[in-house]
DNA sequence: GAGTTTGAAACT
DNA sequence: CAGTTTCAAACTC
C-alpha cells in the first residue's frame, strides 16, 4: 500500500503547522457539509461491536471490507473496523435507532438523497488520524469528506496504521464501540423497544458539565440513551422521567419509543392512579453527578426513585413470586447498577403472558358464543318469516327459546370458564358440536375471526379438527345469507365481546389502584426510612443488601399482589361477571402470605 | 457563513 | 489521576 507520503508519515504528531496553514488555506474551499453527529461508533457495531474492536491493527486482520456505499470506486476498505458504514445498530439500539430527529444526519443522505458514506469528517489538523475524526474513530476511510490533509485514505495507509496502531496503544478500546447494551440485555417481549434504549449505555459515560446531556454534545444524548452510572455529566437531564428530556421529544416523538413508554405509562398512570411516578416532586432534576456518587438514594430516595419502578434488574423474573419486587430497587447491587429507572407499570406483576393469552381465548370464546346465539336467532327470524303464515305461533315460541337458549348459552359459557381452564372448554370440537347443532351460523366480524385465528394458532393447533374453528370461523363470512343481517350480528357480538372486555379493565384497574394505595403508603414509609437511614450514613449497607433488607419493598409489594394466581382467575372472572364491578381480590390475604412485612 | 460553545481526545 | 490543550462537531447569531 501506498506507504503514505512523506508528509504524512508522521502519525503521532498530529499537526504540524504546516498542515495547519494548508489547512487554513485549503478549507477555504471546503463545503463545511452538515455533518452528522459523532458517530460514536453506533453504526455497525451490532454486528461486530464486541468482535469488532478494531483490534490489531498493524496485522494483517484489517478486515477487508468492500465498501458497500455509493463508493463510486470500488473501494477497499481495509479497516480496522468492522463494518462499514451500516445502519444502527439492532441489538444495541433497537428501540429507535433512527427517529428521524435524532439522527438527522446530514450527510448520511447526499444532498440528492443517495445514501451516502455516513461520515463526512471535517478534520483540518487530526489529518483524520485521530479519534477526533469521525471517519477513523469508525474504522474507515475517509471518503467524500471536507477533511484537510487527510491521511485517512488508501494512499496513506501506512500512516494510518501508525496512527490506529498509536490509538489502540492509549485504548485498546478506542475502537470499540461506545454503547453497549445493557448486561441485562433484553428480557422478554415485554419490555422491548422503549425499554431497551434505556438499556444501552454509553461504555464509558459522559462528562457533560453545561449541556445538561440534552444536546447532541453529549454523546449519550446523541446515541438516544440515557446517561448511566458510567456518566460523570453534572446537571444531568437526560434520565427517565426527566421532563426536560420529554419536552425535547414532545415536537417530535412519533417515533420515539421511549416517549411512547413514557406517554403509555402516564396514561396507565392517569388512569388507575397518581402513583406511578411517586408524587413527588420535581426534585433535583439532576440525578447524577452529586447523587450518584452518595448512590442513587442518598439525596432523595424516596422521591425521585420509589414510583420508577427500575426496569433493570428484576424486570421479568421468571418467578412472580419471588422476584415480582417492582418497587423501586434502590440502588442495585452495589448501590449502582443500572442506575437507570423506567417506570414500571403498576399493573406490570398483575398481568402476566398467560394472563393475555386467556382473556384472549376467553374474549374468543363468548365472541364464538354471542355470534352464535346471535346467529340463530338470525335464523329462527328468518324461518319465521317464511312460514310466518303457517306456523306463526311455533315460530313464536322457538323465537322464546332462542331468546333463552341465548342466555342459556352464555351461562353455560361462562360456568365452564369459571371453573376449568378456558383453553380446555375452547378446543375445536367444543365449538363444533355446539356449531352443529346451531345450523350454518357463525357469523364472527373480521376482527373476532383474526382474533379467533390467532387465538387457534396457539391455543388449539393441537387439537386442530377437520372442523375447528378455523375452518368453521373463517368462512363464516359466507354463511349468513344475508350480508347486512351479518352486519347486525357483528355489532351485537362486538357489543357483547366489548362490554365482557371492559369488566376486564374494570378489574385490572381495581388492581392497579390497590397496588398503587400500597406503593403510596410504601414510599413513604420508605422515605421516612430512608432519611433516618441516610442521616445514620447507613444508606448504602442498606441498598446493598436490599433484597434481604427490604421488607418493605418487597413484602409489600407482594402482599399486595400475591403471586398470579388472581391474574387468571380475574381475567375469567371479570369477563363472565356480567357487569363490571370487580369485586376486590377477596381471597388475597392482604400479607400474601409471603413475607411478613417488615 | 462566521463565530461560539461544548465535550471528547490528546497531552502534560 | 487531575488539569490543560487540542480538536471537531454542535450550536447560535
Amino acid at each position: 500500500m501506498g506507504e503514505g507520503d512523506g508528509a504524512d508519515s508522521a502519525p503521532k504528531k498530529p499537526q504540524s503547522d504546516a498542515a495547519t496553514a494548508s489547512a487554513t488555506t485549503a478549507s477555504t474551499s471546503d463545503v463545511p457539509a452538515k455533518k452528522l453527529a459523532r458517530q460514536l461508533d453506533f453504526t455497525g457495531f451490532g454486528a461486530a461491536s464486541g468482535s469488532v474492536a478494531l483490534p490489531e491493527p498493524p496485522k494483517p486482520q484489517l478486515q477487508t471490507v468492500t465498501v458497500p456505499q455509493s463508493q463510486p470506486k470500488p473501494q477497499v476498505v481495509g479497516v480496522p473496523v468492522p463494518v462499514p458504514p451500516q445502519p444502527p445498530i439492532p441489538s444495541v439500539r433497537p428501540v429507535k435507532p433512527e427517529s428521524p430527529k435524532s439522527r438527522p444526519r446530514p450527510n448520511v443522505e447526499a444532498k440528492d438523497g443517495t445514501p451516502k458514506k455516513q461520515k463526512q469528517c471535517n478534520c483540518k489538523h487530526s489529518r483524520c488520524l485521530k479519534l477526533y475524526c469521525e471517519c477513523f474513530a469508525s474504522g474507515i476511510y475517509c471518503d467524500g469528506c471536507n477533511c484537510v490533509n487527510c491521511c485517512n485514505n488508501v494512499e496513506n495507509e501506512g500512516a494510518r496504521r501508525d496512527a490506529v496502531e498509536a490509538t489502540l496503544e492509549r485504548n485498546p478500546n478506542a475502537f470499540r464501540p461506545k454503547i453497549a447494551s445493557s448486561p441485562h440485555g433484553p428480557r422478554d417481549s415485554r419490555e422491548e423497544a422503549g425499554e431497551l434504549l434505556i438499556l444501552a449505555k454509553h461504555n464509558k459515560g459522559c462528562h457533560c458539565k453545561k449541556s445538561g446531556c440534552l444536546k447532541k454534545y453529549c454523546e449519550c444524548f446523541q446515541a438516544n440513551i440515557l446517561c448511566s452510572e458510567n456518566c460523570k455529566c453534572i446537571d444531568c437531564k437526560n434520565f427517565e422521567g426527566s421532563e426536560e428530556r420529554q419536552a425535547l421529544f414532545h415536537g417530535d416523538h412519533s417515533n420515539n419509543m421511549a416517549y411512547l413508554q413514557q406517554a403509555a405509562n402516564a396514561a396507565i398512570t392517569g388512569a388507575i392512579g397518581s402513583s406511578g411516578y411517586i408524587s413527588s416532586p420535581p426534585v433535583s432534576k439532576k440525578r447524577k453527578g452529586q447523587e450518584l456518587f452518595f448512590g442513587p438514594t442518598a439525596k432523595d430516595p424516596s422521591a425521585h426513585r420509589i414510583g420508577q419502578f427500575p426496569q433493570a434488574n428484576h424486570l421479568r423474573p421468571p418467578a412472580p413470586s419471588s422476584s415480582s419486587v417492582p418497587v423501586a430497587r434502590l440502588g442495585g447491587t452495589a448501590g449502582l447498577g443500572p442506575s437507570k429507572f423506567t417506570y414500571r407499570s403498576l399493573l406490570a406483576d398483575i398481568i402476566q403472558p398467560q394472563d393475555l393469552k386467556e382473556l384472549c381465548s376467553v374474549l374468543v370464546v363468548v365472541a364464538e358464543e354471542a355470534a352464535k346465539t346471535l346467529a340463530d336467532r338470525r335464523n329462527a327470524a328468518e324461518k319465521q318469516a317464511e312460514y310466518q303464515t303457517e306456523t306463526s305461533i311455533a315460530s313464536a315460541t322457538e323465537d322464546r327459546l332462542q331468546s333463552q337458549k341465548e342466555s342459556d348459552a352464555q351461562k353455560a359459557a361462562t360456568d365452564d370458564f369459571s371453573t376449568a381452564n378456558q383453553a380446555d372448554k375452547m378446543s375445536p370440537e367444543d365449538s363444533n358440536s355446539d356449531g352443529a347443532d346451531g345450523p350454518k351460523v357463525r357469523p364472527m366480524s373480521p376482527g373476532t375471526l383474526a382474533l379467533m385465528c390467532d387465538e387457534q394458532d396457539t391455543m388449539f393447533m393441537a387439537a386442530a379438527s377437520p372442523n375447528g374453528l378455523m375452518g368453521d370461523g373463517c368462512n363464516t363470512s359466507s354463511q349468513l345469507p344475508n350480508g347486512q343481517g351479518m352486519t347486525e350480528v357483528y355489532a351485537e357480538q362486538e357489543k357483547i365481546v366489548l362490554t365482557k372486555f371492559r369488566g376486564c379493565l374494570n378489574m385490572l384497574i381495581t388492581r392497579g389502584e390497590l397496588k398503587e394505595a400500597e406503593c403510596s403508603s410504601l414510599a413513604r414509609s420508605e422515605a421516612a426510612a430512608q432519611r433516618e437511614q441516610v442521616s445514620n450514613g447507613t444508606t448504602n449497607a442498606r441498598m446493598e443488601t436490599g433484597s434481604q433488607q427490604g421488607p418493605i419493598t418487597n413484602g409489600v409489594v407482594r402482599t399486595a399482589f400475591p403471586p398470579t394466581v388472581k391474574t387468571s382467575q380475574m381475567v375469567t372472572a371479570a369477563v363472565l361477571a356480567p357487569s363490571t364491578v370487580l369485586p376486590k381480590p377477596p381471597s388475597v390475604p392482604e400479607n400474601g402470605g409471603n413475607k411478613p412485612k417488615a
